[in-house]
RNA sequence: GGGCGCUUAGCUCAGUUGGUUAGAGCGCGUGCUUCACACGCACGAGGUCGCAGGUUCGAGUCCUGCAGUGCCCA
């Protein structure tokens, strides 16, 4: 049963069972804790995909290293939360059903309001939880059981309470002010929500007839559809071109309005003519313009683009059919001056792609200031810690340059503004629950406002509404704030912030238990608890292998699950974190993950050679409890391998533990590849075959013990990362009586310094260096590699004679000797002998060794080696050097330098001989 | 226009606060069906760290300029 684990390693089925698993168990579900509670607490809270989404790199990524640290502070010992959910992504969610209504030839304002959201609601119920099974597959560690909907009622509730909360702060205002207006999604859209780029185009110079005078005025503009709109005309003050036209007015023309030259700021005399058309209704800077100098704003175009019945004879044209028509007449009446190319910038939807129209329109707006300079102290103080830091910087820039919110969406899809406006007085109430009657004139016919709030609005809020807020929980005291954040950069404005502004804001004053908090270790780093998290991690983007923005438009998406199908989900999630170094994207590169399915190979292989040993020598394998252990359980160190490997082992841990904690993924995973693969299977592996085969009983027992005990731990140690695999083989060596359910709930491998042993490493380095010199004299003679060859071998000095002469038995196996033989006096005289600061090493065989070659590769390490030597020398005879750098690092090129003088001698001796 | 980043082996990338000999994976070359693993084993080749200055006892790492390249914001 277990111990026959098949030839070949196969993800697939090994993936899929433990995923369900681990679900059925419920191994990462967390009740709320009693008061007395007094473990240190983890809490994460993943951010919310999109009820359309579907799981993209970017979420692989994402995942990936939430369930690493996740599983990580699990395995530590910490009360380790995990919430899950979904995010009910308005204007994408609206248009998916949109979409689903057109192919039934239907619209969306033929079902009205009520129907259509019922409609979303059961599109939600049937697709909506695509991505959570998505991730199922994936075998992230969330709780389930807490799984959240942003449209849930308790979390609806809590939106609603936060708007009238912060509307009877002042800090909620209602205004006509431009916003940026989607014509396709017919709604508005925040200032975040509109990517905008540069496109060539047309630069169309427009003359405006001065009235009472021959003159023209000329502007400038990028939009001439807009002209229609013109209230006024600027120019600057300090212009002198125009100090005579002051005061008059112009002809618009195709409008025969009159309209006032004003004085403003907005011109720009180095700029084209320096005098520009104001069109307060469809520009946010004309708008502002319009105020200083109470000027009508007559809006033109309207919520489709299209332009309406102000816009005299082109009423009814689209936007754009409409510029081509205003450009003909110009040119036909004589108005138009130029037309120049011109770099165009265009704001267009960030959801659609549409072009953004500004708009004037009636919206809701967050006042932003006051929230925002919480959010700022909390990071300024450094009560929230963000990683990288240089992160940090660009928050603060664009917090300090912060606008108001627009907060309403013209959707169906979405939490309802709980405002009711009466029908009788026009008058506002603004309530948590509906209201029966207009507070102003008691009239009881009342309607809701039609707006819905921005999707952020709420998901802003999910640090705390997710535990219960706004009732003072249990929840709350032990998991608020929640640890860490672990998100992309693309969202730190979106979502980050504004989850610390609303966290700060509505946190204040909550204090987190105090035990658990000093057991977190927070107690005297962190102050304040109101933030909604402690650390922030950004993580880079997951390109192409060309270092291209994966894009549907490009072709060039790769589909995580896909990848999973092909090489296993544990080597998608290594390759993630082998490349994962903060601060930088990811160039996603499938022969990586090819590479860390041979890794899980390899580790898989190792497992079969283990289980083959001790299912033949028939030992008692698990080591007792060696999951309650966080180290190495039961390991006895009887030769040098062992006391190498476990020291190797402790230092690989300590190493793992401070990378994780600084978030650096990729030096932890290549710190556990390299040694499992690298010393483990390359050297421990090898060099205990002969004690595993030993004919002495108990010396089988303890090779084999020691095995599995070390085999056990470094699953441990790995299973963060690859946590499939590692599940597999750990349950298979407790042969279904595994100490606790799963490897996931075992203890995480801590480092034992007394474990630490720098002699057994330099010693095992002395014997690696032997046995790869050999292997590589025998290359060069081209000695078959079944043959062996005696060998002799001068030491320097006692102590690495005596190590040689301990570990015979295993150069002799390792490098194929057929006999060691020690000899007293240097080889180095010896053509073809190689030499270290430790020993001089040839081989006995009658073929002779290409001299020329030898003496190419001899001359090439001596004058690497000479020009090293000089570089040392003339470091060391500054006495600025000696003075100034630390001591270890002089005492080490010291060192260094006299190894090196004796390598220089040999092979100067070796070059000579050979010459 | 403002800001940020990148340039290290053929390719893709590591290289935390400046410190001894710049690393990995893939690829490449040679040899090997060695009884855990050919998704493997052994050995090897390959880099004036974009360019030019500067600071320092010491620079891939810090500063300035230049060139190329990518991103964000307005």
């Amino acid at each position: 049963m277990p111990h026959d684990l098949p030839k070949a390693y196969e993800p697939g089925a090994i993936e899929v069972r433990w995923a369900k698993y681990w679900i059925k168990e419920k191994l990462f579900s967390v009740p709320t804790p009693r008061p007395g509670e007094t473990r240190p607490v983890f809490t994460l809270l993943l951010p919310p995909p999109n009820v359309t989404g579907r799981l993209h790199m970017g979420h692989m990524l994402n995942q990936t290293q939430m369930d690493i640290i996740v599983r990580w502070h699990r395995m530590r010992g910490f009360l380790t939360l995990w919430l899950p959910g979904t995010d009910h992504a308005g204007i994408a969610t609206q248009m998916m059903v949109e979409r689903q209504l057109a192919k039934e030839g239907k619209r969306r304002r033929d079902l009205g309001r009520e129907r259509f959201v019922e409609r979303v609601w059961e599109w939600k119920r049937e697709y909506g939880g695509a991505i959570l099974d998505q991730m199922k597959r994936l075998g992230v560690s969330v709780d389930w059981d807490r799984e959240y909907f942003t449209m849930d009622e308790n979390l609806s509730r809590a939106v609603r309470e936060v708007f009238v909360r912060l509307y009877e702060e002042g800090l909620i205002y209602r205004g006509k002010y431009i916003v940026n207006w989607c014509p396709r999604c017919e709604t508005a859209i925040s200032d975040l929500e509109v990517k905008h780029e540069e496109v060539p185009g047309k630069l169309y110079e427009i003359s405006y007839p001065v009235i009472g005078s021959n003159e023209f005025i000329t502007v400038a503009t990028t939009r001439p559809e807009t002209m229609l709109g013109d209230t006024a005309v600027a120019v600057n003050e300090a212009d002198e071109r125009y100090r005579h036209l002051r005061g008059k007015s112009v002809l618009l023309p195709l409008m025969k309005r009159q309209i006032p030259i004003i004085l403003d700021e907005l011109a720009k005399p180095e700029f084209g003519t320096g005098a520009v058309k104001v069109t307060p209704a469809h520009d946010a800077n004309d708008f502002q313009a319009g105020l200083r100098h109470n000027l009508p704003q007559i809006e033109v175009i309207d919520e489709h683009a299209r332009m309406n019945e102000n816009a005299g004879a082109y009423a009814g044209l689209d936007r754009f059919a409409a510029r081509e028509k205003i450009v003909e007449d110009l040119r036909a009446q004589g108005f138009l001056l130029g037309v120049k190319d011109y770099v165009v910038p265009l704001g267009k939807c960030d959801r659609c792609g549409t072009v953004v129209e500004p708009r004037l329109s009636t919206q809701w707006f967050v006042k932003i200031k006051p929230l925002a300079a919480h959010a700022i102290a909390a990071v300024e103080k450094g009560e929230i810690t963000i990683v990288p830091e240089n992160y940090r910087q660009i928050y603060l820039n664009w917090m300090n340059n912060i606008y108001d919110w627009c907060i309403s969406r013209q959707l169906w899809w979405g939490h309802r503004i709980p405002v009711w406006h009466c029908r009788k007085c026009k008058s506002m109430v603004v309530a948590r629950e509906i209201p029966t009657q207009c507070a102003n004139c008691g009239n009881s016919e009342l309607q809701q406002d039609t707006d819905v709030l921005d999707t952020w609005f709420s998901s802003g809020l999910l640090p705390f509404t997710t535990l219960g807020w706004p009732e003072k929980t249990r929840d709350q005291e032990v998991f608020y704030p929640t640890t860490l954040l672990i998100t992309a950069y693309e969202i730190l404005f979106f979502w980050v912030a504004r989850m610390i502004m609303l966290g700060c804001h509505f946190m204040a004053g909550h204090q987190q238990d105090p035990i658990i908090k000093k057991a977190g270790g927070w107690a005297d780093k962190k102050k304040d608890d109101r933030v909604p998290f402690r650390h922030v991690y950004i993580h880079g983007l997951v390109r192409d292998a060309e270092r291209q923005k994966m894009s549907k438009v490009k072709g060039n998406v790769i589909d995580p699950l896909e990848i999973i199908e092909r090489f296993g989900t544990d080597a998608t999630r290594f390759t993630l974190a082998a490349m994962a170094a903060p601060g930088t994207d990811i160039a996603f590169n499938e022969s990586r993950t090819e590479g860390y399915r041979a890794f899980a190979n390899k580790i898989w292989n190792a497992a079969r050679f283990m289980f083959m040993n001790i299912d033949r020598v028939g030992v008692a394998r698990a080591p007792s409890p060696a999951s309650a252990e966080a180290g190495v359980a039961g390991f006895e160190p009887k030769t040098l391998e062992d006391r190498w490997i476990l020291s190797r082992f402790n230092r690989v841990a300590r190493d793992v533990a401070s990378e994780l904690e600084d978030y650096r993924f990729h030096e932890a995973a290549n710190g556990i590849y390299d040694f499992f693969w690298g010393e483990f299977c390359d050297w421990y592996l090898e060099l205990i075959k002969p004690r595993l085969n030993s004919t002495v009983a108990g010396e089988v027992r303890v090779a084999c013990g020691n095995l599995v005990s070390l085999f056990e731990a470094a699953l441990r140690l790995l299973h963060p990362i690859m946590p499939f695999i590692t599940e597999e083989i750990w349950q298979a060596i407790y042969e279904g009586r595994p100490p606790v359910r799963s490897i996931a709930l075992a203890a995480y491998p801590q480092a034992d310094e007394k474990q630490f042993n720098l002699a057994a490493e330099t010693d095992m380095a002395v014997l690696q260096d032997l046995i790869v010199s050999v292997r590589n004299l025998r290359a060069e003679l081209k000695i078959e590699p079944r043959i062996r060859v005696p060998i002799e071998i001068y030491a320097h000095g006692n102590g690495a004679r005596a190590l040689i002469e301990q570990n015979r038995g295993a150069v002799e196996r390792l490098a194929t000797v057929e006999r060691l033989a020690f000899v007293e006096s240097s080889l180095a005289k010896q053509t073809g002998a190689r030499s270290t600061a430790r020993f001089d090493v040839q081989v006995v065989y009658e073929r002779k060794i290409d001299v020329e070659a030898e003496r190419k590769r001899l001359n090439k390490e001596l004058e690497a080696v000479e020009q090293e030597i000089q570089n040392k020398e003339s470091q060391l005879g500054k006495e600025q050097f000696v003075s100034k750098a630390p001591a270890h690092v002089v005492e080490g090129l010291r060192k260094r330098l006299e190894e090196l003088k004796i390598l220089r001698d040999k092979l100067r001796t070796q070059l000579d001989e050979s010459g």
